[in-house]
DNA sequence: ATATTTGACTAACGAACGTTAGTTATTTTA
DNA sequence: TAAAATAACTAACGTTCGTTAGTCAAATAT
């Protein structure tokens, strides 16, 4: 049994991943924070410098790992479809392996004060462009059926920026069947093939 | 230019929806929503016990909505299909025409407190379990494709609860277009038909 | 070995919170 | 017309909030 070793400030941050999502950024205070990381709230600012900053730390990651996560895909030579299922396998896988921190990234952003919640808007604006372009370009190309380009982008990302709800880490459903299925209905649909 | 009566509790339940829609319920406290009705804090306490009370008033509220609003449809003799299309289409007509009250049924039941809490996930399982119940049927019937009902009804509330952010009052999309969209994604997919 | 940095502590600040009590003018009911 | 209910007000309560200041022991660097 390995001993995992995190220091405070990564251990911090957890918890308050846990607290924002379960009972919401307003509702969790430095000192349902610290308590359960077993210090004392003032000990919380010789690691972050405000609560905010805290919140500003998950959602910037988490936007960074979705970032990283889909690039490789976009220097591929894949077709729009292909490229299409890997981004989404990508954005679930990010998403199941950052349960609390996802939650908080889809939820709790908007209580981000200027710059950084004009910053965040844009940066999460930037993302979705890149699926909708894929998408477009599954139009041209003919191989996706023609529908509101909008619409589409919109149907995927809820779905999938639901998953965090879905994916049990002991569960039956892996990260890989919650993907494959999406990506399944809104390629195929529920249609029968016959 | 008809003039429109709506009494104080109603007046009240209207600024707090958006201002929990917007704020956060943790973030918008009794005072901020006194002002912008134009009274003293203390005043709303004419009109609801509590903070909680508000919040249990808009979220009940949307249940009933909900429930209501399919309710004919249930009764009627049509396809799976049909019936599934028909259920969407009255979904996302009482999003749309309660914008600020969905986002809080959606997002802000979890700060109700027991027990308004557990009475309220007992009523979103019950609302659920008829969407996957007439998917089954679509199943049985050989109308659908056979993909893991879980996901597939996740993904359809997905989709439309998040429909309170893609429609807007004045923009292009109207609470059929965006239905009706979605409906065809879900039961169509985006595979080209030749 | 000494100096510095780190990360914890206690104590406390001012502000904002939900809520209650008590009062009063207006409106509705009997 | 008198009585009762309604809905607003001011004032204040106890609590909790995010945060700062100041202190001190242990760990690290020089």
């Amino acid at each position: 049994m390995a001993e995992i070793i995190i220091d405070r400030k990564q251990q911090i941050q957890l918890v308050a991943q846990n607290l924002f999502r379960t009972k919401g950024y307003g509702a969790s205070s430095m000192r349902d924070i610290a308590k359960e990381v077993g210090i004392e709230a003032a000990s919380l600012y010789n690691h972050f410098s405000s609560k905010e900053d805290l919140l500003k730390e998950i959602c910037f990651g988490m936007a960074n790992h979705f970032f990283t996560s889909i690039e490789p895909i976009e220097k591929k030579k894949f077709s729009a479809k292909q490229k299409l299922e890997k981004m989404i396998e990508c954005h679930v896988a990010v998403i199941v392996s950052n349960i609390d921190a996802s939650s908080v990234f889809f939820h709790e952003w908007k209580h981000l004060k200027e710059p950084f919640l004009g910053e965040f808007k844009s940066l999460r604006n930037k993302y979705e462009k890149k699926f909708i372009q894929i998408i477009n370009e599954g139009f041209e190309q003919k191989l996706f059926r023609k529908v509101d380009v909008k619409i589409v982008s919109f149907t995927i990302f809820s779905a999938l920026n639901a998953t965090y709800d879905l994916y049990k880490p002991n569960g039956k459903l892996s990260a890989k069947d919650i993907s494959k299925n999406i990506s399944d209905i809104i390629i195929n649909g529920l249609k029968p093939t016959n």
